[in-house]
DNA sequence: CACCAGGCAAGCC
DNA sequence: GGCTTGCATGGT
């Protein structure tokens, strides 16, 4: 991987494993949007950045190179080897993963903010990704901070301390439905100190699933992406409806089974690329609509 | 109209 | 422990 910065934008070369469209539809994320072709913007850690990919090359588009290192490099997960990792969870002869790895190759594992992971997934229980996109980006308007980019206005994701400041009819306005009071109890824990993020991050992650578990919203699937997606336990694997559908259709001859048995099912196969093969399993659900025809 | 969407909490047994 | 039900909202 070659980095360099001409004009306003770095140019990365070299890079492989790597598909906006992949990374930014698998469900790990819902703050990037498509910006017309091969490219992507969205807003992470107060930042906005536009990305275009084509072959092995990436454009961050008016980028610093601090932003870059700061910011980027780690967001995108550009030092993990992806190509060993699918070579990894595919050298058994796994048809199904080979597959799922063939279709979503250039899939990469976002390390995201913990806070706004853990909010973004309260959101998601029992809703639909478009949806939440909407009540995320409608959260993050109406109370995140401004900047510019690129001679437009995009937000922050809003701090705990902003969402704890707000009543119940205020956060209404996202129309998150009974979530609502999910999100306003955990930031009033957060902001009170009952809920320690620096603790929950050091913590071996049993520890750190049961302190997120203790949080009113959070759940056994919820704490499963937090884990994944805010704090980077690659071994956890989280299984949703399309999950289920996916692994019952391909290990199990399509017969239904608890979500129990799906993980730990998942958990001896996968081991610690757990939430790597989930990624690979959920795009690929998602592409075929498994269980939905 | 019923049913579903990246589930969870509470109440049952 | 496992199983059932209600839950806000918007889209089919």
């Amino acid at each position: 991987m070659e980095v360099k910065t001409i004009d306003k934008d770095i140019h990365i070369t070299g890079q492989s494993d790597f598909d906006l469209r992949h990374i930014f539809d698998c469900g790990q994320c819902f703050r990037f949007d498509p910006d017309g072709d091969d490219s992507y913007i969205g807003t992470a850690f107060g930042k906005t950045v536009k990305l275009t990919a084509e072959g092995n090359s990436i454009i961050l588009h008016d980028t610093a190179m601090e932003d870059f290192n700061d910011v980027w490099y780690d967001y995108l997960d550009l030092s993990r080897d992806y190509s060993a990792i699918k070579r990894s969870l595919t050298e058994d002869g796994d048809p199904v993963m080979a597959e799922a790895v063939r279709f979503g190759n250039g899939i990469r594992i976002l390390r995201q903010e913990l806070w706004e992971t853990m909010i973004s997934f309260i959101i998601s229980a029992s809703n639909n990704i478009p949806r939440i996109k909407k009540i995320i980006g409608t959260l993050c308007e109406s109370f995140g901070e401004p900047h510019e980019y690129r001679g437009k206005i995009y937000y922050s994701f809003p701090s705990p301390e902003r969402i704890a400041g707000l009543s119940l009819e205020e956060l209404d306005i996202i129309r998150a439905g009974f979530r609502s009071k999910y999100i306003l109890d955990c930031a009033k824990k957060v902001v009170s100190g009952e809920i320690d993020l620096d603790a929950i991050r050091a913590m071996p992650t049993p520890d750190a699933k049961k302190a997120l578990m203790s949080i009113w919203g959070i759940g056994n699937k919820v704490s499963d992406c937090i884990l994944l997606f805010g704090l980077g336990r690659c071994d956890s694997f989280p299984v949703d409806v399309w999950i289920k559908r996916i692994m019952e259709y391909c290990y199990f001859d399509n017969t239904p089974q608890s979500i129990k048995t799906i993980s730990e099912f998942a958990d001896k196969k996968f081991g610690e690329l757990g939430g790597m093969a989930q990624q690979y399993l959920f795009f690929y659900a998602r592409e075929l609509r498994i269980g939905t025809k």
